[in-house]
DNA sequence: TGTACATCAGTGAACGCGCGTTCACTGATGTAC
DNA sequence: TGTACATCAGTGAACGCGCGTTCACTGATGTAC
């Protein structure tokens, strides 16, 4: 039964919308294209109308929740950042939560195009991040993004390690309260005196 | 053909290691027990005299090579653990680096078992590395910790964002860089003026 | 120490299963007249 | 606007393949006498 082309783009948007939390939550391996196509409400046989692959369906997945989270951020405070993103709820939701502490210990196995989403969405984030950036008179303009390459180093590291940890585990919860804390501290000095060797 | 019981016991040992090789480079995943067993030099029925499942092996394997990161950071200093960890060679070396930095991602969706061994190496690294930490004489007892546990995440973070792009990518390296450096600014000033609000 | 037998590490075929992908088919949508 | 036909999004069976795991078998090792 054939549906509307204004149908099938949508239908096709919510393949790819549904694919991004599936595959989040369960790693790109760790979901079938029937699976995928099910969770969408859809039977398997459609995807390749679709898509060319499930590695192309992967790039576009991860592209789409990337710049979703991206849209995300710009609404935010460098601080609320922080306070959002090294959080026990955001820890605990990797399904909804962001894309590259869900993902990127997979995205380092998969292809370049894959691997270009994932390089597309950390540059822009940084960028969105960097100019809001409080940044002082007297700093270099690099010291901005520098910063916050930290920063998205410091806070994807907390959530993973942080994940990485059983459930009910002390030190998931200390890594995410020490690393807030820290990072947070961070921003509030902004120079510092770094002895060159 | 029966072979000696050390023989055995030598050659569940070499399976270990090389799953524990294996598993970081490809994924849990991504590599099969008939896999492991060839690569390991033996052919894959042997596999259930030696472990209950390939899960279990998941969780030898892995405290395995998270024990042997160890005693490599026990020999060095803290300058040159982050030296050594937050560069281009560690980055390109999947198979032979740090266990967290490989399989962290895929740790997270785990059972309750791996996931332990994942947090025992974590919780024992940052000991070996507090305990070298250049602490000021008037710093809290815990603030090494938290110095350590800062520095962790930020060294896995780095490392999992420079592998998650493309192989030629200028950020890739600017990731590591970035962070390698401010990461020795900070242990070079050990006390942080942070404002409490 | 020598002999007879039980043990069991390692082999390779086989199991059911789920994977990614293909395909013939359906029938509503889009299009040409 | 109405009719005839081509298109193609979605269906569900089927494909070959590799997965984790099981099993009967082999023959050197370990053990009891």
């Amino acid at each position: 039964m054939r549906v509307s082309k204004a149908q099938a783009q949508a239908n096709r948007e919510h393949i790819v919308e549904t694919a991004s939390v599936v595959f989040r939550e369960r790693g790109f391996d760790g979901v079938g294209v029937a699976d995928l196509m099910a969770a969408a409400g859809f039977t398997h046989g459609g995807f390749y109308k679709h898509f060319g692959s499930k590695a192309d369906l992967m790039a576009e997945a991860s592209a789409n929740s990337l710049a979703q989270s991206l849209t995300g951020a710009e609404q935010l405070s460098v601080k609320d950042f922080i306070d959002l993103y090294v959080s026990r709820e955001h820890r605990d939701s990797r399904a909804t939560g962001c894309t590259m502490a869900a993902l990127c210990g997979d995205a380092a196995r998969q292809s370049g195009e894959l691997k270009s989403a994932f390089a597309g969405g950390i540059e822009r984030l940084l960028q969105t991040l960097g100019e809001k950036c409080p940044t002082g008179p007297d700093e270099a303009p690099e010291e901005a993004r520098a910063k916050m390459i930290d920063l998205l180093a410091r806070a994807v590291g907390a959530i993973m390690l942080s994940r990485a940890c059983p459930d009910d585990s002390a030190l998931a919860d200390e890594i995410l309260e020490v690393c807030r804390a820290r990072m947070e501290g961070a921003l509030s000095t902004p120079r510092k005196a770094v002895p060159q060797r």
